[in-house]
DNA sequence: AGCGTATATTTGTTTTTCCATATATAAGCT
DNA sequence: AGCTTATATATGGAAAAACAAATATACGCT
């Protein structure tokens, strides 16, 4: 990945929102993300395809629900942008969004 | 200035690599970016005054040149994000054609 | 079948580009 | 000093291209 396709990819309201609330959250599935973001489920869906072809997003399926999360594999240059946009953004709004939402799915326990 | 903003005016060719150059050289006038860059003057002109317009840049004229360098005020975040930038991006050939073109303006001595 | 997710298409808007022109400074001449 | 010419940069407007939103439709799992 080059910086100008990073940027691109980032250059987008509702993509940038979803990348940095997958990070601090860990990982989101579709539907979580369009209650904290407040958006129809395909525009969320297109947005996360975008970020997966360029890989900055992986997915895992589990049951009915695909999780998204950041890449395991990032390069470190990579990883330090999206940590200083991070340091930028309040996202305690959407965080709340997301404990307040119902039918949230359960999750696997988080290690630490 | 806020990430998308930053990453909308990071996500186009001209303006990355005109931002990442003037980063490297320290400041470029108008002409020495056409030359660098092989573009147009409108274009290289239009671009960089939607950098200054959001003061990633700032300018000083001195003679009949205008020159352009990073903003002095610049955030914290915002120059991280400019350096992890520029560790991926070769800048040498355009380093080079800057050095080859003819009728370069004369700059002050740089200190340091 | 029903739910969650993905894709395709259309439509409207923004962005980019190019051209022509305008402004500003400089240099040379009378 | 005033005038002309040349160079550097900026800007306005129109055409072209890219982008996003909305809607409709399709896929795939349970």
């Amino acid at each position: 990945m080059s910086p100008l396709e990073l940027f691109k990819a980032l250059s987008d309201h509702t993509r940038l929102q979803s990348l940095l609330l997958i990070q601090k959250e860990h990982e989101l599935c579709v539907c979580e993300l369009m209650a904290a973001l407040e958006l129809s489920q395909p525009k969320v869906s297109r947005h996360l395809a975008l970020l997966r072809e360029i890989e900055l997003l992986e997915t895992e399926r589990r049951g009915q629900w695909v999780f998204y999360r950041l890449s395991s594999r990032l390069e470190d240059w990579v990883h330090n942008i999206i940590v200083q946009a991070n340091t930028q953004q309040d996202l305690s709004e959407l965080s709340h969004r997301l404990l307040n939402m119902g039918d949230r799915p359960e999750r696997l326990q988080q290690c630490c």
